[in-house]
DNA sequence: GCTCATTTGTCCGTATGTATT
DNA sequence: GAATACATACGGACAAATGAG
């Protein structure tokens, strides 16, 4: 059963993406949502705090709660977003994944040191490759220790990680540290895509942390230059 | 007078940060909380909610509040954090900043559609160089509508503008979205950049919205490749 | 496996303050 | 000034998760 407040804010939600409360539209007042949905002030207001936090709606004291506009929650697809993810959500393009290896491999010195484990101890290493439109612009390698994301086949590689990991292995995600630079591309880099003459490729190092706060991935990406972007919104 | 959850905030925040509560450690349980600051559960809940919000601690059901480390909190200075940010904080580099230019200029089409004025419209336009250790790696070209942030002067622009329309003009900033990609470098950046041969250079577009939702900036700022980083925490 | 105390999560009702119209 | 709407604060009750015994 969800809480109650949580219901509230989900009908909301639909309100507001089918059209129902359009942008700049200023939502029932506080009183009104209690008798609608038979709730309590605290209740109703925990539900539209948890709106204004995912960006749907703006609070104004006097005033009343004022949809925001679609094209800012639409460009806050966060997590990374690139090229190609941006534009598979779109449909525009033809997008595939190669798995080039997933293999079990013992953790040297400095992998141990990065996710606080005895070296040696066994880490899932996947490499792929993005293909968009033809060509080979995406070269991901992924290292998740093993112990901690137990099952993962090649399969499940070539479809959504993270996805396994939260629906079938119920694992909660916590959060995610990101780093984005510019490295001269490597050889690797060349054999495995199509760079065209550019030297630097764009590199996105991605660790990802539980809920408990274990590090279980390091996840770094590697983008040709000119097919790469990155979206964010910052709220204060 | 702050509320009285900011302020149990606030205390929790400095105990955390000057080590009374080291990481890992169990914060007092709400009802100790309550009797401490004499309070009641609603607000001292209220307090802890922030906290958590702003990564400071994790909430556990049945199990209490643990303060997380550190580390986590010091990467997470959101906003633009390139190399120069990064470093000019840990007072490692020499950063100097040049004013090119600070001119008022009237909007083009283009900018009337992005700022959503009318053509002509005054636009202040601030074209600044960042020094890092004796090299130009950072060029920046401000935008501002002109009427949204009166009084800009090029003195004004040497130091923080932000700090100046929050502190001076008591505007309050709401959102900002970024954009981050790999262009080809133009003269100008050859111009005022110590390139080094570098093909291309990474822009971060930044537009900035005011709590009304009024877009009054947009900034490209263009780094030299090997000078660039981004840092970014993403919290589920 | 079960009970029990502890701790956080949800929900209700009420009162008062502050900003806007 | 009055009415409306959100912000803060208090109190009480029960549910759900955890850990100790």
């Amino acid at each position: 059963m969800m809480p109650k407040y949580l219901q509230i804010y989900q009908q909301l939600v639909d309100r507001i993406q089918n059209g129902t409360l359009p942008a700049e539209t200023k939502l029932p007042s506080e009183t009104e949502l209690m008798h609608e949905f038979d709730a309590s002030r605290g209740t109703v207001r925990k539900a539209i705090d948890a709106l204004q936090d995912k960006g749907f709606v703006r609070k104004h004291q006097g005033k009343g709660v004022f949809v925001l506009s679609q094209d800012a929650i639409a460009f806050q697809f966060n997590g990374i977003v690139s090229f190609s993810e941006a534009h598979r959500q779109m449909g525009q393009h033809d997008v595939t994944t190669d798995v080039l290896s997933c293999e079990v491999i013992e953790a040297t010195t400095e992998l141990a040191h990065l996710f606080h484990v005895t070296p040696g101890t066994p880490i899932t290493q996947v490499k792929r490759v993005r293909t968009i439109d033809g060509e080979r612009v995406i070269f991901d390698i992924n290292l998740f220790v093993s112990s901690l994301v137990p099952g993962l086949t090649k399969e499940i590689a070539t479809e959504s990680i993270y996805q396994y990991i939260e629906q079938t292995l119920g694992r909660q995600i916590s959060y995610a540290k990101r780093k984005i630079e510019a490295q001269p591309a490597t050889e690797e880099d060349r054999k495995y895509l199509d760079l065209e003459g550019t030297s630097h490729v764009i590199v996105i190092t991605n660790d990802t942390y539980y809920y408990e706060g274990q590090h279980f991935e390091r996840t770094e990406s590697r983008h040709r230059l000119d097919k790469f972007q990155f979206t964010d919104i910052a709220r204060r």
